[in-house]
DNA sequence: GTCAATTACGTTCTCCGTAAGGATG
DNA sequence: CATCCTTACGGAGAACGTAATTGAC
């Protein structure tokens, strides 16, 4: 099975343009001697004479030309494909995917997406708002890139590292007797109408968790977080929920307490492939997370037409 | 400008095919620890990581993906042309293409060309049947890797030389008082009628001085050797002509005789282009030509269903 | 004699193998 | 602790450069 190298591949496409062993080496950044080694050395490997040296001329036998031709066809496709990795490392093409479940994807990845966009137009941006362990899969099936959630615990086949803390506050109508608050504690809203979501999810256990002893007057269970917003929104209760969900509710009708209980945040996480680094497209997104996050120690959101401040 | 072995692209396909360092090292005969450098240089070399290294799992990343496809299709077109210059050395497949002029094309080649393709099926053969300076024209074009003719001296881009010294006979209508000659002097034709052909070729030439000095006593002049064979055949007259143009004459109407004339001979020359070497069929096709006229010191000619022997 | 390619030879450098190192399950 | 990839280091061989040689014009 023949082995040579690119470089004697591009010493013999110069020599067919030029014609000329001394000018060939020249232009190959090499001694004419190493030329002429390197073309007989080739006519060894492939085992038939690809060049008639008059000792005033230069020419291809018809092999030679066959061989040339085939040559020519190796190193454009080495070049093409070593210029479209360039490319990529230098984030003039590529591709992110990425699976996030509804607040990140609804509230704080577009503004994102839109920046990295501007930052890198070559750059192709996939985003898959799905619920969590949908997001697990897309990541495990290769769909995606990386995912941002909350991990539960370790999972085969993934690996994951804490994005940031997310807190949870209190939504409740404007008009609520928690409203003007500064903040509250979880044990405060015993006696009030709750509106719980998810409950399965793992929102959903954490809260039950942190809220067990606490005796709500009420309870309604919803699984979407619009329809959190829309009851929270009509005055019928109040509602505990991830900070990331905040845009979720109208500012005009819907007030935001903070919660100071400690221990009820909770870790989000990147979530990739185990055994595989991201790629160039990919981990510059994941930087521009992280660097949008940097001043704000969480992702930053806007309520309306104003940056939200807890 | 990247510079890399193929052994290297043959690594990585393996290894993509394996997924497995070790039992790829194992395929490619290195040590694990070769293929693993092998691999580390080429991620270097193309500046993105290729493969990912769990130290379970071995998996190529996005790029790798890429990479690796152009490494099959540069691989693919390497073996490819190995094996076609394989099977033109070996003489399986492959192109001879020759030009001659009349007597040789017409009654010598045409048996040692079947000849040939019976020994290499694979290999076409071409042949141009062209007066001799069309024939060195078709030589300097290109158009054929040599050919067979005599060659008045040096000419510029073309080299030569001698494959057969051809000699000259006497034809004569067979009722001619030479015809039953064992051999003749070309004086012996004064007051003879001479058929002159081709006056303005070599070969006219050639016997126009040989012929000096001797009175004919009639002289008919024509250009093409079928038109002498005719008008000989018909009565009109002898001429002189090379051997090789025998096998154009009747022999029931034709008696050819020796010419014993000392210096009367000829050269028929291999032409082929300057600074060029034959390649492996043309000059397969050269030594079965040679081969033919070792026992003889001559083609072999045939005259109706008889060998020629002079 | 000059130009241009090949050959000879010494040196450098690449690349492989052995062996130790490190991480993972 | 076993597996499997990486890193370290030493040696063998390939390839390059310098210089002498050959060959054509």
């Amino acid at each position: 099975m023949i082995n040579l190298s690119t470089r004697v591949l591009r010493a013999l496409i110069v020599l067919d343009e030029l014609r000329h062993f001394s000018l060939a080496a020249a232009r190959c950044n090499v001694t004419q001697s190493a030329l002429s080694q390197m073309i007989a050395r080739l006519e060894a490997d492939v085992g038939v004479r690809l060049v008639d040296r008059d000792r005033r001329r230069v020419a291809l036998t018809a092999e030679g030309g066959r061989f040339v031709a085939a040559a020519r066809r190796m190193v454009g496709e080495l070049d093409e494909i070593a210029a479209d990795l360039r490319d990529r490392v230098d984030m003039r093409t590529g591709h992110v995917s990425l699976a996030a479940t509804l607040p990140f994807a609804a509230h704080w990845l577009p503004p994102l997406i839109a920046g990295f966009r501007r930052s890198y137009p070559g750059i192709r941006v996939e985003l898959f708002d799905e619920p969590p362990a949908r997001c697990m899969e897309l990541v495990r099936e290769r769909r995606v890139d990386f995912a941002v959630l909350s991990m539960p615990g370790p999972v085969v086949g993934l690996q994951y590292r804490v994005l940031f803390q997310e807190s949870f506050v209190l939504v409740c109508p404007a008009d609520h007797a928690l409203a003007k608050r500064k903040r509250v504690q979880l044990r405060d809203l015993a006696g009030a109408a709750l509106i719980r979501f998810a409950r399965s999810g793992s929102i959903g256990r954490h809260l039950e968790q942190a809220l067990r002893g606490v005796a709500v007057s009420d309870t309604l269970d919803v699984e979407q977080l619009p329809t959190v917003a829309g009851m929270v929104a009509a005055g019928l209760g109040v509602a505990v929920v991830p900070i990331v969900a905040v845009p979720f509710f109208d500012p005009e009708r819907v007030a935001v307490v903070r919660i100071a209980t400690p221990g009820l945040d909770r870790a989000i996480h990147l979530v990739w492939r185990a055994a595989h680094a991201l790629g160039p497209a990919p981990q510059s997104f994941v930087d521009a997370m992280e660097a949008s996050m940097a001043a704000h120690g969480r992702p930053p959101l806007r309520r309306g037409r104003h940056q939200l401040v807890l």
